[in-house]
DNA sequence: ACTTCGACTTAGTATTTGAGAC
DNA sequence: GTCTCAAATACTAAGTCGAAGT
């Protein structure tokens, strides 16, 4: 059993999800339905089991994990692996410590970068150069060129040997690098030609502007009113504004259901004066109609402006921009990715998310925590308010951080893909799956091993790292209940989400996946496994309910420690960048030809893309303009159709006057010139659609 | 050992932009 | 000039994963 070659192909066709997603999602994946189908299966096989003994199946799920836990408790060749494992690490560290001592980041003489042919653990950032992989790949070199960001970020690089973090006039210099980036070819900074920081530093200066906070509310004209009970009734501003976010939803068809509406009103009623509780009680007897009304022509006029309004709107956000889209970051001008706080709103979770329609509140300054150089200039908050806390953290790549109300997870500002922070990082991503290619078959041998253990947790393991690299699955980490939609990885998959099928349509061994995975979208797949595979799944689906766990012994924590083990770096989700790559470029290879002309080359590309995004299962909704071009274009082919029976009905008649008339010329006309001018070549395309 | 938290990546959707067709 | 449509960008939810806390 090798680490089979035929293995990467599988990548591309993997079971038979691409025929029968889309026979089963119609194309275009309808959510609700979908959710309504997973739920009415989760209630039926709970009914199944759910007579007698269990009323509370959950419960019960939960008591038997308790002891199955117990049972194995005993996993005392962990223990070994992990001493093992602290070892490797504090020899890297004393390795790194040295290194770090003299490390710079972004220095100001940028040296050559000799393309040594050591591995550093990109994980630990030891290595003073970036990894460059030494193997004969040369089609993997890493070729983004990335630039410093946005035209108008030039005019930096001259700073460059500006010694002293504080930029003394920077406003002047912010300014010129305006203008003068329009004129000036752009000058990239070429990042990943210098060296690296190490022990996880990230910067050595940091200068921002802050955020940029959501315009304050500005209550509905008095003319556009609010009715309760069919009578006109006048909001306080706190309540008028969320009733607002409510109208401005109206279109969306989540306003109608339970969840949203229930978790809405409750928040509603939160921001309302002590009358207006009193008085608004029931959501369906309001009426939001003249506000949803007024937005609508709010956003058609600004569509309809005029182009001198436009200019001056596009102006001025790019003044914002300039100001706020930029930090300074070790003597470079980068690119900020969000630097506008997010606006207050009702909160729309994807799939059938527990606490959709609540308020999202409005960010105040006294939420924010900044992160800065404490040798920068610290941005202001607007007069008169404060920051929660100013902070100089150089250990993390956040400027700014609040913590969101909804889930009560915090939220950052962070840079633009394009900045060195990131690039590095994904640079470093990229190098762990190349890492990866080098031992994966070594990898794939061992779990296939594995799936032999005499150990339960070591086979479910093996089981789960088989679907991981070969279906392209996401880890899975367990969820909170009820604090988000259900939906599951790898590791956290549940029986109800998995059937097996001994024998199905000629092939042996056939396990059907059908589960919501991230964002709740639907992975279906049918796909025939290893006759061991099967039979381990067989074993792990034993006695038990459909909501409980397939892999009962195993979560990611303890599968990324093994993954450890096997490779420094490795991770779960190094197997998807990994069999995305390889797939893309085995693609390119099959399907492209140097002779083709650009379309063809672009064609086979863009199919190559398509290969990978089966492969990781992405999917995207129909744009909401989808369904109006379609009939656009079919009132394009009814008019042509129209146009071709009236051609026809011409054609006719011409003839049975040239029959009568039995003119010569006539004839000519007949047969040549009408028809040319009423049967254009492409024509005949549409008379079989 | 398990849980929670923080930092960061991934990915779907909404909005904007801009180029070509009419 | 206006309209249409796709590509680019903005936005932000939802993941992953390691470390700290219990």
């Amino acid at each position: 059993m090798s680490g089979d070659h035929s293995h990467n192909e599988d990548q591309i066709d993997c079971g038979s999800r691409v025929n029968d997603s889309h026979k089963h999602k119609d194309k275009y994946r309808d959510k609700e339905h979908k959710h309504k189908d997973h739920k009415k299966d989760k209630e039926r096989e709970k009914s199944k089991h759910g007579n007698g003994d269990y009323k509370d199946s959950s419960d019960k799920k939960h008591r038997d994990k308790e002891k199955e836990k117990m049972k194995h408790k005993d996993g005392s060749a962990d223990k070994i692996k992990d001493k093992h494992k602290e070892k490797k690490i504090k020899l890297l560290d004393g390795k790194i410590k040295k290194e770090k001592e003299n490390g710079f980041a972004s220095p100001q003489h940028v040296k050559s970068e000799p393309e040594d042919d050591f591995y550093y653990s990109p994980k630990h950032e030891k290595s003073l150069k970036r990894e460059r992989d030494d193997d004969n790949d040369s089609e993997f070199k890493p070729k983004k060129i990335k630039t410093e960001n946005d035209k108008k970020a030039k005019k930096r690089k001259q700073e460059e040997d500006i010694k002293s973090k504080k930029m003394k006039n920077k406003k002047g210099e912010v300014a010129d690098g305006k203008k003068k980036a329009k004129k000036e070819p752009e000058e990239k900074w070429k990042w990943w030609e210098e060296e690296r920081y190490t022990d996880g530093v990230k910067w050595k200066f940091l200068e921002h502007k802050g955020p940029v906070f959501a315009p304050p509310y500005e209550p509905v004209p008095s003319n556009v009113k609010f009715y309760y009970d069919g009578k006109v009734m006048r909001l306080s501003p706190e309540a008028e504004e969320v009733a607002t976010f409510f109208a401005k939803m109206l279109d969306h068809e989540y306003t109608t259901k339970d969840i949203f509406r229930k978790n809405f009103f409750k928040d509603w009623r939160k921001e309302m004066t002590a009358e207006e509780k009193s008085k608004i009680t029931d959501l369906k007897k309001c009426n939001f109609g003249e506000l949803s009304e007024y937005f609508k022509a709010q956003s058609e006029a600004r569509k309809s402006k005029t182009k001198e309004d436009k200019l001056k709107l596009k102006e001025e956000n790019e003044r914002l921009l300039q100001e706020y889209g930029f930090c300074i970051m070790d003597n470079h001008r980068e690119r900020i990715a969000n630097f506008r706080i997010e606006p207050p709103g009702l909160f729309r979770g994807r799939g059938d998310h527990p606490k959709m329609g609540m308020l999202k509140r409005r960010i105040r300054p006294e939420d924010i925590i900044i992160n800065c150089s404490k040798d920068s200039k610290y941005p202001q908050p607007p007069s008169g308010r404060k920051w929660k806390e100013v902070r100089h953290d150089n250990k993390v790549t956040w400027l700014v951080s609040w913590t969101e109300n909804i889930q009560g997870s915090i939220k950052y500002i962070m840079l633009n893909p394009s900045s060195r922070i990131k690039g590095e990082k994904d640079w470093q991503k990229y190098e762990t799956a190349r890492r990866l290619k080098k031992c994966v078959d070594r990898i794939r041998n061992q779990y296939r091993e594995d799936w032999k253990s005499k150990e339960m947790r070591i086979r479910q393991r093996a089981v789960a790292l088989y679907f991981i690299d070969k279906l392209a699955l996401r880890a899975g980490n367990e969820k909170e209940e009820g604090e988000t939609a259900d939906t599951v990885g790898c590791c956290s998959l549940r029986v109800e989400h998995i059937k097996l099928y001994p024998e199905n349509d000629g092939q042996e061994y056939v396990v059907e996946f059908d589960f919501l995975g991230k964002d709740s979208i639907r992975y279906y797949n049918k796909v025939p496994v290893e006759k061991r595979v099967f039979k381990n799944l067989q074993l792990f689906m034993e006695n038990k309910e459909p909501d409980d766990d397939v892999f009962d012994r195993l979560n990611t924590s303890i599968l990324n420690k093994h993954l450890q083990e096997l490779m420094d770096g490795l991770t779960a989700k190094v197997f998807r960048t990994y069999n995305a790559s390889i797939t893309l470029q085995q693609q390119l290879k099959q399907l492209t030809n140097v002779d083709e002309n650009i379309p063809a080359k672009i064609l086979s590309y863009n199919r190559a893309n398509r290969a990978v995004a089966i492969l990781c299962n992405h999917q995207r909704a129909p744009p909401k303009t989808f369904e109006k071009s379609m009939q656009n274009l079919q009132a394009k082919i009814d008019a042509k159709r129209d146009q071709l029976s009236d051609a026809r009905r011409e054609l006719k008649s011409a003839k049975a006057d040239a029959k009568v008339r039995r003119d010569e010329k006539s004839k000519k006309y007949v047969s040549e010139d009408l028809v040319k001018m009423k049967f254009p070549p492409w024509l005949s395309v549409l008379t079989t659609c």
